[in-house]
DNA sequence: GTAGGGTTAG
């Protein structure tokens, strides 16, 4: 080996960023040794594999191979079966097969059918499995776990369930394999018995339980089978964190956070997402900051997925400046994941040009949007209120990237023109949309009905809604409150009545404010233990201060019954989201921000109530509703009272 | 020098 050849090796050895492979890529060419198979191969592995968003670049690479060997094929067809479109993993295989040499092996399987798996197309699995077989590989042990895989991923089970039987000697991930398949395919019996079949169980066997109960929603079987296991990893402990917060558990998901902490392990990077997404979910600030704070003293601020939790969490709290910081430090480790996080943080808050400016230094920086980006951009136009660029977004996301607008592409472009009030022409959209509109496009429609006002397209969305969901809680209170906002009594009453006659009852709403890092939730009529008192008195008094200071008058537009006036003011002094922003009020010191969480969309007339206490008592406050932030400073909100 | 099963953010 020469010098040269050795020093080339030693340099990949170190290899981590792209622009270190570049350079050593400059090396080889030189010294030609970007010639040598074996060079060559480790370039394509690191491109290919290990560096992130350095796939087009190995793409690039193989095409100036002369004649590729089948470890080079191998290592492409892998890498491009964990992309964004596995797709072209096949478009490589099939010009693999219409080479004379070399030939596909075992591997070239194994990757290829993870394609068709990841792309879930059952037609291609099928034709693969074929050419498996042809070539006399169907039988071998690693290409057959990844059939049943396969044909689970793509909705397949009796596939699934056939492949596995044909094995004559299935090995414990074989059997980890079937049990995952079912799981998969919404059979949680069959998953359950294959797994007491089973002849032999290593610590995995029991992850898979955990992970498949939890995604199966069964957290009741998930916390059994995690207590009857008998030695608990890391992994498990991951799941069963991650799971909670996949469910919206929060609590249970801080409480074994916690539990893991106390054994003196220290925590993997998946736990900390996991904890991380149920903070960000749940909108405790203060606890995310303490992790952040855990994070870097860990070290574990090099790991992108942890960052980009990390940067979710703070934006979802509502600290888009933590946010960014934590984006800038990043440096070149961004992945698209972080790039869309930002943007969508930046578009949550109303900043429709920062998103923008960042998708266009995204494009720079050569990561190709996806169709999430878009999901990003458009809903940033549609709350900045930017009709044209959005229009253009949406035309430039099919025509430029070659990305096909989905239902949700859709449905920012319907917000889009019925936020700025152009409903017939929202309608006009929606009904020329080549696919189905779905529940949550009428529920767009009718939502922009309530704001602008508009009675009767308003009954003509909600005839196509109760079609669709008759019986949803929300689009009923909706039409409601619109025809109360019309004054029409009567139609409020009949809503009213069939909701009655139906057992249909209103989601009830509820804020959250943290203090002293702990979560309290206010529901509306609900006491909450000790602080009731206090909260109704310092109510009063913000009620009574705002009226003669910031001249507040109520809006009972979200006011079900026709009822006396008095008794409308005390119905909407009592939202949620007052009842929290006055127990914050009472007990955060001066000068610090009041964050609230809150489930629903917040109505009118509390919204002009936060505007006017952040007037009045100079309070800074932020609330996150349903769909976006909104941040109440000196009388004015972010969102230009526009949501 | 490459694989198959369990946990990872938008």
């Amino acid at each position: 080996m020469s010098s040269a050849e050795q020093l080339c090796i030693s340099l990949l050895k170190d290899c981590k960023t792209l622009n270190n492979l570049k350079q050593i890529h400059a090396f080889a060419t030189k010294s030609g040794l970007v010639n040598d198979s074996f060079i060559a191969g480790k370039f394509l592995l690191l491109s290919a594999i290990s560096i992130a968003n350095a796939l087009d670049y190995a793409r690039r690479f193989f095409l100036q191979i002369p004649s590729p060997d089948i470890f080079m094929y191998n290592t492409l067809i892998r890498g491009l079966s964990e992309s964004e479109s596995p797709q072209n993993s096949l478009l490589t295989y099939i010009d693999l097969r219409r080479k004379s040499s070399p030939s596909p092996d075992s591997f070239s399987f194994a990757f290829i059918l993870k394609a068709a798996a990841n792309y879930k197309s059952l037609n291609g699995g099928i034709q693969l499995h074929c050419q498996s077989l042809i070539h006399g590989f169907d039988t071998h042990l690693f290409v057959r776990t990844t059939l049943v895989s396969m044909y689970a991923e793509c909705g397949c089970i009796i596939s699934a369930r056939k492949s596995f039987a044909e094995l004559p000697q299935p090995n414990v991930v074989s059997w980890n394999a079937i049990v995952t398949a079912c799981f998969r395919c919404e059979d949680v019996k069959g998953a359950e018995i294959f797994f007491n079949q089973m002849p032999f169980r290593n610590s995995t066997s029991w992850n898979v339980m955990l992970a498949g109960f939890m995604k199966s929603g069964e957290l009741e079987s998930a916390k059994r089978a995690f207590a009857d296991m008998p030695a608990k990893d890391p992994v498990s402990w991951s799941t069963m964190i991650v799971g909670f917060a996949q469910n919206g558990s929060f609590d249970e998901a801080f409480c074994f956070f916690r539990k893991f902490l106390q054994m003196g392990v220290r925590p993997n990077e998946v736990s900390l997402t996991g904890v991380l997404s149920a903070c960000a979910q749940a909108g405790a600030f203060e606890f995310g900051k303490i992790l952040h704070g855990y994070i870097e003293k860990a070290g574990l601020d090099q790991i992108v997925s942890v960052t980009n939790a990390l940067l979710d969490t703070y934006s979802r709290c509502g600290n888009v400046e933590m946010a960014r910081v934590v984006f800038d430090r990043m440096m070149e480790k961004k992945s698209i994941v972080s790039w869309t996080s930002m943007m969508a943080g930046f578009a949550m808050h109303g900043y429709g040009e920062g998103t923008i400016k960042l998708f266009h230094e995204m494009v720079q920086s050569g990561i190709k949007p996806d169709r999430i980006t878009f999901i990003s951009v458009l809903y940033a136009c549609s709350h900045a209120g930017l009709i044209e660029q959005g229009s253009e977004y949406f035309r430039k996301m099919k025509e430029t990237y070659g990305i096909e607008p989905s239902i949700e592409h859709y449905g920012c472009m319907v917000d889009l023109y019925s936020r700025a009030g152009l409903l017939n022409k929202a309608y006009e959209f929606v009904i020329g949309m080549p696919i189905e509109p779905n529940v949550i496009i009428w529920r767009t429609l009718l939502g922009a009905c309530s704001i602008h006002r508009d009675v009767r397209l308003a009954e003509q969305v909600k005839e196509r809604l109760s079609e669709l969901d008759p019986d949803n809680s929300g689009d009923n209170v909706l039409l409601s409150n619109i025809y109360a906002n019309a004054g029409k009594w009567k139609d409020v009453a009949a809503v009213r009545r069939s909701m009655t006659d139906r057992k249909i009852k209103k989601e009830p709403g509820w804020s959250a404010i943290e203090v002293d890092k702990v979560m309290y939730s206010f529901v509306v009529g609900e006491g909450l233990n000790g602080v009731t008192e206090e909260v109704n008195e310092k109510l009063q008094e913000i009620m009574l201060r705002i009226k003669v200071e910031g001249g507040y008058t109520p809006e009972f537009g979200s006011v079900l019954h026709d009822i006396e006036e008095e008794e409308k003011e005390n119905a909407v002094s009592l939202h949620s989201e007052k009842l929290a922003v006055a127990f914050g009020m009472a007990r955060l010191c001066q000068g610090s921000m009041i964050r609230i969480v809150k489930n629903l969309r917040v109505c009118r007339d509390c919204h002009t109530v936060m505007k006017l206490i952040s007037k009045v008592y100079r309070r800074e406050i932020v609330v996150r509703d349903r769909n976006r932030f909104h941040s109440f400073q000196d009388g004015n909100c972010s969102c230009s009272d526009y949501w």
